[in-house]
RNA sequence: UGCAGAAACAGAAUUGUCGUCCCGAAUUUAUUUCGGGAAGGAAAGUCCGGACAGCAUAGGGCACCGCACCAUCUAACUGAUGGGAUUUAGUUACGCGAGUAAUUGAAGACAGAAAGUGUCACAGAAAAUAACCGUCCCGAUGUAAAAAUCGGGACAAGGGUGAAAACGGGAGGUAAGAGCUCACGAAUCGUACAAGCAAUUGUAUGAUUGGAAAAACCUUGCGGGCUGAAAGGUCAAAUAAAUUCCGCUCAGAUGUUGCCCGCAUCUCGCUUGCGAAAGCAAGAGGCGGAACGGGUUGACUGCUUGAUCACGAUUGUGAAAUCGUGACCAGAUAAAUGACAAUUGAGAAACAGAAUCCGGCUUAUUAAUUUCUGCAACAA
RNA sequence: GUCCCCGUAGUUCAACGGAUAGAAUAGAAGUUUCCUAAACUUUUGAUCCCAGUUCGAUUCUGGGCGGGGAUA
C-alpha cells in the first residue's frame, strides 16, 4: 500500500495549507464545543460549522509538549501522521461530499512512545472510517 | 599493544514513487507544468557582547550593577591571540643544607589584606596588643648546701594544640635568650642603571620580616540610560476611548532608572463672591489609583545581501586584516524538508529542529583518524 | 519567542560559614484501651547535581538539571 499511487479514487494525495485548520475561533469552538471519541493512541475532536473556510474538511494535528520534551520528536510524529492522512484522506472526504456543512477535527498523540509508521496508518484508517460513520 | 580522558577534523551519497514551504518563468485566471532553493555544529542553554527599533535625556555627585597582570585583535565583549609573573608535577646539574639554575608539561575570577571595620568554630597559654608549661636573674622564707614555697623581673630557644603559631637552618653572643650580630639563603617595598610599547626582567644598593581570607564588608581604576521583533510601522474590520468609587487639587505637578543637589517646563481660560483697580478667595474642568466592562484575534511590512560565504594573493609568531574573483545559500506563522523502497558501504547509527540577525562562551554528542596525558601488560 | 523567580524529611517551613542539620505534621512500630480516637515513646533524610573559594559550604561563586511565574 505505501509508495504505490491508490487508483480508483478522484480525491488528489496532497496536502495543502487550506486542508489545515489555522483559524483560532474554530479551534476554542472545536476544544470547547466539539464532541471527541478516542482511538489509542489518538483522541479525536469533531465540530460541524458554517464558517467560510477554503476547505470543507479542516484537520489539526497536536503532541502534546509534555509527553515529547523534544522539538524533533514531535516534528517527527507530527510528519507521521500527516503522511498517514494525506494517503489515505479519501475514506472521509468522499462520503462528505454530499453534505453542506463545513467538517473541522483535531488528532491529538496521546502515547508517550515513539511510533512505527506502519502502526499510525494502520489507525489513521480506522480513525477515518469511525468518524465517517459517526458524522451522517 | 589495550583501556580511559582531553583536543582537532567530520556530521553520508545516488535513484524511484507519492507529498510540504518559498522564489522565478510559462500557460492561464485558480489551476497546471517546468526550473531553482529549503535546518545545525551545536539551530540548545539564554550566559556575555553588538546591530536594529521604540521610549527617555541640559549637567553633576552618591548609590546600584559589572569587570580587574600587560599588549594586541575586534563593531563590541566577562571573547580570542601573543607575552609576563605565580602555583604545581617530573627530569637534570650545582650546593653539607636551606635552596638555586636549566628544561618539559599542566593550571587559573593573577588589582589591593602595608587604608579602615569585622571574622577565624573545636582544641590550645595565646588566633594577632602572643608568657600556660618552660629557661634565667634578683629578693624573702628555708637549708649544712640544695630542693621547695612566695614576691618582683628578663626571655619567643624548646613543648603540646590546631587548617594556620609570628623569616629558614648554622655560628657568634648572653644570666638565659632573641635578626641582637655575622655569612649563606628566602620574601616584601623603594632607589639607580640596563633591556622591553608594557606587564615585567637583570645588576647594584637601602629599608623591612608585616598570619589567612576580599568567591566578608570594603578601597582603587575602568565601564554601564531603559525596554526588547509579542520591539516598531501601515491598512482593514469591529466597538461604548463608557460607568462607578477613593485620594489630591495651588506650591504643586511633570521630567531626569532610584535618591540628593540643581536645573528646566507648565500653572491656562471659565464661573461665583469681594474690590475703584491691581488682585484675593472658592468651585469645577484637571491629575493619580482601583473596580467592573466593550471590540479585534485579520493582512502587509520589519524579514533576510550580510561585521555573509567560497577560492586565491599579500601582511602578521598569531587572533585577524587588506585586496581580487565568483556566489546568492531557509524565511515558516498552530508553524514547511517527510514517508516507503533500492543501491554504494564495515556501518547510517549519537546529540538534536531555524523563528529579527550576527560575534563569542557554555552544555549535549556516534564512528574513524591524528596528537597529548594517565594506567595496565609485554620486551630490552 | 522574550524576561524573571525558586529548589532542605512524604508535606509546610527553620538553621551569624563551625555539624550530630532542626520544628510542626504525615507514615511505620510500640505503650495505654474490650476496640478506636486522644496522649506518650521510638523511627524516617546522599540539604537537586557537578566543580571551585575556604582549615571547614545548606549558606559564598560558576556551570548544569528540575519546577514555577510574567508578557499581544
Amino acid at each position: 500500500m505505501s509508495g504505490e499511487p491508490i487508483t480508483g479514487s478522484a480525491t488528489p494525495q496532497t496536502f495543502k495549507k487550506a486542508e489545515r485548520l489555522t483559524s483560532k475561533k474554530i479551534m476554542d469552538e472545536l476544544f470547547n464545543r466539539g464532541s471527541s471519541f478516542v482511538l489509542y493512541p489518538f483522541r479525536v475532536g469533531s465540530i460541524e460549522h458554517d464558517y467560510n473556510v477554503p476547505s470543507k474538511v479542516q484537520v489539526l494535528i497536536s503532541v502534546p509538549k509534555k509527553n515529547f520534551p523534544l522539538a524533533v520528536h514531535r516534528n517527527r510524529i507530527k510528519r507521521l501522521i500527516r503522511e498517514a492522512y494525506r494517503k489515505n484522506k479519501f475514506l472521509l472526504i468522499e462520503k462528505r461530499s454530499s453534505t453542506k456543512k463545513n467538517l473541522a477535527f483535531s488528532i491529538v498523540f496521546t502515547d508517550k512512545k515513539l511510533p512505527d509508521y506502519f502502526l499510525v496508518e494502520e489507525k489513521i484508517i480506522a480513525l477515518l472510517t469511525q468518524l465517517s460513520r459517526q458524522i451522517k
